[in-house]
Formats: structure tokens, C-alpha cells, sequence
DNA sequence: TAGCTAAATGCAACTAAGTTGCAAGTATTT
DNA sequence: AAATACTTGCAACTTAGTTGCATTTAGCTA
């Protein structure tokens, strides 16, 4: 990892009051490097030899979700994805895009969706998720 | 389960020629009768004593699947529903709206959201899921 | 800078969803 | 009624995620 980045998810931890911990700084320095949702599995793959333990991992993303560094992304196939929090509000975030060949997930940030109305009185609708399967440019054909 | 039910199902699996055994009218009966999405769990026990074994279900609802009768609604929290297809084009089915107090799943069927645009050249949208979340009439605090 | 303490880590064991292999049973076809 | 290809159920397995607990460590304070 760059210190450029190291020096950065330092900075966001103790902005947010967390205590800057190797495993913390680890994998927030890599969701900031890869700009893109993360499995788990995939962060401890990434960080190679030095990865922490499964369960700190879930804890050090479930510190960030708290903190509101990082929020889930729910997709299909009992995959969770972990990404850095940007232009999400309390009613949506953007869509996410996977990719049904390569199976990687992009943010469509800034893509925005209008919210769905409910189809009868009595449904409060307090968020919405926009999920998007495809070919990413990488695996399109057409190309 | 009412006879008309099990009619319908059974005339459903031989127009799609799957063959009529007992849990595949078991299932798609329930499926008719709640018309909501379920999860496995939730068929095995409603189905009680006479639930086919877990597996079963699983494979039962996979035949579904192929031949078009059902499909699979991947929500939140691992939890996958099962529901009848009905307003479902190749790119997208209607919303999915889950209950944040008491955990029911409803289709908001005939609901219908634009198809997201992608950010960038390259990206081939096939599919677009969207789900919602919030308090359902029996759960509104304000109702 | 040493020491204190609450917070964080890592291990082991567990749960829950879903899958696979295989032997035994059964719906259709002839 | 017999043959056979499709289905079922059991057991064992995989994968994602959680819990409890003993050990370690970040950051505060003297």
C-alpha cells in the first residue's frame, strides 16, 4: 500500500475517533486504493499474508459502517460488498453494477434513480437499493 | 392446502412438463395460496410435517426456476424469497419491499422504475433489481 | 516515559444457508 | 406390468458470518 494512502486512512480513523490499529489502517488504506466494493474473502485475499483474522476484519468494517466511513452493499448470492461512503443519503446510495462475467462490482456513482412509489396507502418507504447485472467494459463483447 | 389450489398447481407442472410428484404440488400450492415471496425456511414450515426435505426444496424450486414458474428474489441479509413470476420482463421485475419490524416481504407489482443509464460507455445493463425498505402497513406507527 | 484501562484482536467453536454425492423410490412411457 | 429416467431424502460438506473469551495494544495520564 502507498503511504500516500496509508497516511490518508489514518487521518479519516482518527477523524471519525478510531483507534488506529494495524488492521484497521490496512483495510481502509486497501477499499481507498481499489475505490470499488469488497467481499470479505476478498480483502484478506489482497492483504496477503498480513491480513487480520476473518472476525476482525468483519469488526474493523462493522467500526467503519458505525462511523459512517463505509457502507454494505447487499447483492445477490449472499455476497456482501463493503465500499467507501460517498453519495449515499439516508433514503438511497447508488446503484450497484456487477459484472455476470468477471463478477466484479463497480459504483455507479452519481447515477441517480428516482424512489419508488408505493402501490397502496400504509407503506413507508425508508430506503431503496438499485442493483445492476451486466457486462462490465472489460467483459463486453461489443467491444 | 384447498383442492382448487392443488388443481391449478398440478395443471401448471404438466404445462410445463415437470413431473407431479408430491412436493413439487406441495410447494407450488403454498407458492399460489401466499402469493409472497418466501424463503426455504419459511415454505418448510408452513408446509409442517409433510415439508420434503430441505434439499428437495431447494431442487424443486431450482425445476421452478428453469421452467419459468418462479423466480428468486435476492434481498438483504443473505435471505433469498421465492415468488411467483408475473410482471417480470428479461430486464427487470418489480420492486421488492421488506419490512424492517416484522420481516415480510411484499412485491409491489405494477410498480414500475426507469432502467438505470450507465455512467460510462462500455457497460451493458441486462438486469436491474430494486429493493425497498421501510414499515409496512401492519407495522406503521403512524396508521 | 511508564503504567493504566478500555477498546481491539485472534482463536476456537458455533450457526445458518445452501450444495453435492449417492442409494433408494416413483412417475411416466411402452 | 416392466423398464428407465427423473426425483427424493439422507449424510456430509462448504461458505458466510457470529459469539465468547483470553490476550494484546492504543492512547490517556501521571
Amino acid at each position: 500500500m502507498g503511504t500516500a494512502l496509508k497516511r490518508k486512512a489514518k487521518k479519516l480513523l482518527s477523524s471519525v475517533k478510531l483507534r488506529r490499529t494495524n488492521p484497521r489502517v490496512a483495510v481502509l488504506g486497501l477499499l481507498l486504493a481499489v475505490d470499488k466494493p469488497l467481499t470479505q474473502d476478498q480483502i484478506s485475499t489482497r492483504l496477503g499474508r498480513n491480513a487480520p483474522d476473518k472476525v476482525t476484519i468483519y469488526r474493523t468494517l462493522e467500526s467503519f459502517v458505525r462511523a459512517g466511513l463505509v457502507h454494505r452493499a447487499f447483492l445477490q448470492e449472499r455476497v456482501w460488498h463493503f465500499e467507501l461512503a460517498d453519495d449515499c443519503t439516508e433514503q438511497q446510495c447508488h446503484p450497484h453494477f456487477t459484472c455476470t462475467s468477471c463478477g466484479d462490482t463497480h459504483c455507479f456513482t452519481g447515477v441517480t434513480m428516482p424512489m419508488a412509489r408505493s402501490p397502496e396507502k400504509g407503506f413507508v418507504i425508508g430506503h431503496q437499493r438499485v442493483q445492476l447485472e451486466g457486462f462490465c467494459p472489460k467483459c463486453n463483447p461489443n467491444l
